[in-house]
DNA sequence: CGTTGTTAGTTACAAAAGCAACTGATACCT
DNA sequence: AGGTATCAGTTGCTTTTGTAACTAACAACG
C-alpha cells in the first residue's frame, strides 16, 4: 500500500509548526521588530528570570550562535542586560530590563489569547492531549 | 498564575518539529546531499506522481521561490524532469526520473521506519491521536 | 487585434542561519 | 606552577531563506 504523506509525523509536525508560527509572527515582529529567535529568548527569560545563554541553548534547543546574536539584538533594543558571574567569569547572567519585562508581559498576554484561539480551533480535550503528547515527545528527544 | 512555557502550543510544535526533523535529516542529507526542501519536494512528487510547482507550493505550504530552487537542485541531481504543458505553457509537469524514484523509494522505507520509532516512543494510541490532531490543525490553518 | 491584468516560475538582492575557527576563562593533571 | 584540555560565548565566512522585482505566457475586454 502506498504510504500517505499525511502519515509521516515529521512532515505533520513541520507543517503545523510552520503554519502556526507564521500566524503568530506579526505580534513580535510588527510591534517590536523582533526576530523569531529573539522572541524565543525573550520568552524564556520572561518565564525563567535570570539565565545564562547556555541554559537558554539547552532548554530551547537553539544553537549558541543564534542565541548569541539574539542576545546582542535584545541588548541593543534595551530589552535585556548581561552581568558576568563573579564565580565563573565565562558565564553571563542574562535578565530582562523593565522595558524587556513590559514587552514580555504584553506579548505573553497576546500569546495566551493566540493559544486560546488554537484551543477553540481543535477543541479543549484534544488541545490538552496534544500539549501533553508534544511535551512527552520533546522530553524523550532532548 | 505564571504562564508555563510548556503551555504555549506554537512553542511546543516548533520544538517538537525541530528535534524530530534534526534526527531525520541525516537520511536525505548524508546519502543524497539533499536539503530539507528538496526532500520535501521529492516526497510530494513520489507520493502524488506528476505535479506542477504550484501544486507543490499549495499542498506543502512552501513558498514558490523555495520550490523553484529545490526543483532546480533536484533536476541537477537527475532526480526529476520537467515538461512544459502544451495547453498552458506557463506550467511545467514535474516528475521523478528512475533515479529519483529509486531515491524516493529508499527514503520512503527509512521514513516509515523512522516513523515507527516515533510510534514506539509515544505509544500507539497517542501516536494515532497525535497525527489526527495535527492533520486537523493543518487543515484548519491552510 | 491591442491593451491591460493576471498567473507560473525565475532571479537579484538583502536578511538570517549554519559552521568552524577564535578568545578569554576555568579545570585538570603531573 | 606549567601544560593541556575544556567550556561559554563571539566573530567571520558560507550557505540558505525571504522579499520584491522581473519574464514569459495566457485571459479578458474594448
Amino acid at each position: 500500500m502506498k504510504p500517505e504523506i499525511s502519515d509521516f509525523l515529521p512532515y505533520l509536525l513541520n507543517q503545523a509548526a510552520e503554519l502556526v508560527s507564521r500566524d503568530f509572527q506579526p505580534f513580535y515582529k510588527d510591534r517590536y521588530g523582533m526576530l523569531r529567535t529573539e522572541w524565543r529568548v525573550l520568552f524564556h527569560l520572561g518565564h525563567h528570570g535570570e539565565m545564562t545563554a547556555k541554559q537558554i541553548c539547552e532548554q530551547a534547543s537553539i544553537h549558541k550562535t543564534k542565541v548569541s546574536r539574539a542576545v546582542t539584538a535584545l541588548e541593543k533594543k534595551r530589552f535585556l542586560r548581561r552581568e558576568t558571574l563573579e564565580d565563573d567569569r565565562r558565564f553571563e547572567a542574562l535578565s530582562l530590563t523593565p522595558a524587556g519585562k513590559a514587552a514580555f508581559d504584553s506579548l505573553a498576554v497576546e500569546a495566551a489569547a493566540f493559544d486560546a484561539s488554537l484551543e477553540d480551533m481543535v477543541g479543549q480535550d484534544d488541545f490538552e492531549a496534544l500539549k501533553r503528547m508534544l511535551n512527552h515527545l520533546i522530553a524523550k528527544k532532548s
